[in-house]
DNA sequence: CTTTTGGTTCCAATATGTGAAACTTGGTTT
DNA sequence: AAACCAAGTTTCACATATTGGAACCAAAAG
């Protein structure tokens, strides 16, 4: 629940503009009045006025007269599934994530990296029927996440210096790496041992395993992680499950390299 | 896959062109080069470059640098996570919407009305598991589907009338009303017994028995159905299900409306 | 009845967005 | 190679949309 974006940075334009007020409508998890925006002191009145309206009547907003408050709009909804079809992995790497999941029996999570925080694209509970996009499309931590690690150490320098300079380091358990040398130490065993684990480091009693999806190239594309209960397993136990794991990345990978790229091979460099 | 939205109508401001080309990109169903999109006539090459470039780095677009093409960006999910969260049925419905898959065993869909289209806003497969955010946030025809039928069918005059004029009556089966006239008729009968039913309408083969959610004051907040196929049921098993949908859909609508409207009984009209 | 709170509209100043045309760039053709 | 495209990028004078302080209005509170 605790969330704290660390705002959005360089704004171009007009356009910008509305995006931004889009996000704050979107952070807060409710229905949210005029007021309640108008406070967060990012725009003046009457600017903000124009700008809600705008998204209002183009439909990215949601405004309900009764209650005088605005929410995401469902166009939103509308664009967010072509963006999930188009550009990520998961309609691609579904099959091979049903495979797993049939496999090992315990959940499993598609993620990308957005922004510097983890986004869950895709999730497969144990046994009970899929949660939908109520899970897919949420977003979680980096640096305290199995698959987010799995990706950061991946990252090329430059990338994930960006990267490093978003996380907030919340403590969110004793376990929690809550500064950026813990975590570069952190990468450095994980991209060493070419897996993460996530010690009960965001949720108290939730462990997993993860590995990143890379390129032939070794550019991230995402990452794969099986999740479990220290209630439930070990993280030797989860250990085990590597091999599998990093069976389904590479074919992940495989695939979405040949559907976004046909052909290319002769080419040398990135 | 037959299409054809009937552009967005008024564009306000610079942020309403943006949104456009977002649809734009988003309406093909692939990733899209510069010269595809400006071939559509709609903007001229500077503004269409400036717009594209906004867009991309609002993460609203994802821009592939290899294959030198737009697709929609994963910022989308995020914020369409939201909208989904807050603005949809589909939270509120979901227990009611399991024990109603549980009990008829076969899919269910649960839709809302979006700029006269019909939006899927949650799914339940027979007896596979669920088919993820493809199938939720898509959109339909409100014409000739059961969900889409159900909820014209009790739309105030106005609203119907402006729905109608969006709708391409395009003849996807021998059984598509393809009228406004045959559409208006199916629509009176519809309201007089109390649900809708998808006569192989908009597929063949396929068939549903579809009841609008409303509320007490009988607005429409979205619609429930019940689908299966000619070869497995019958029009008339599936309306012995009308009582338990019915049902379904009421305690959606009790806990839409007490949610969003913690208390309001005394209030006399709408 | 006055005041406050929350929301909407005005309007002149100006920052922003516009788009024809000129210019690169990288790949073809002669 | 030189000449030629086509696709993409940048420029720049001009127009327009955006800005935001302030005035305004309505409904609730005092």
């Amino acid at each position: 629940m605790d969330d704290g974006l660390p705002a959005s940075g360089a704004q171009d334009g007009t356009v910008g503009k509305a995006l931004d007020v889009l996000d704050m409508v979107a952070s807060k998890g409710r229905p949210v009045r005029f007021t309640d925006l108008l406070a967060e002191g990012r725009f003046p009145k009457a600017t903000l006025y124009r700008l809600l309206q705008t998204l209002t009547n183009q439909g990215m907003l949601a405004f309900d007269p009764e209650r005088q408050s605005y929410a995401p709009g469902m166009r939103l909804v509308r664009l967010a599934h072509s963006a999930w079809r188009q550009s990520s992995l998961a309609p691609i790497a579904r099959p091979h994530v049903d495979a797993l999941a049939a496999a090992v029996g315990e959940t499993i999570h598609l993620a990308q990296l957005d922004t510097g925080q983890v986004l869950y694209v895709d999730k497969r509970n144990a046994r009970q029927p899929v949660e939908m996009f109520s899970q897919a499309g949420k977003v979680g931590p980096a640096y305290c996440t199995g698959v987010g690690k799995a990706m950061l150490a991946w990252l090329e320098p430059a990338e994930l210096a960006s990267v490093l300079a978003r996380q907030s380091f919340h403590r969110f358990t004793d376990y929690t790496l809550d500064s950026p040398e813990a975590l570069m130490a952190e990468l450095a065993a994980i991209r060493a041992r070419g897996f993460a684990f996530d010690r009960e480091e965001h949720e108290p009693g939730i462990i997993c395993v993860a590995l990143p999806i890379l390129t032939r190239g070794e550019r991230v594309l995402g990452a794969l992680s099986v999740t479990s209960t220290t209630a439930r397993t070990t993280l030797t136990a989860l250990e085990a499950l590597v091999p599998r794991i990093r069976d389904t990345a590479a074919r992940i990978a495989a695939e979405a390299e040949s559907w976004r790229f046909p052909e290319q091979d002769t080419k040398g460099g990135r």
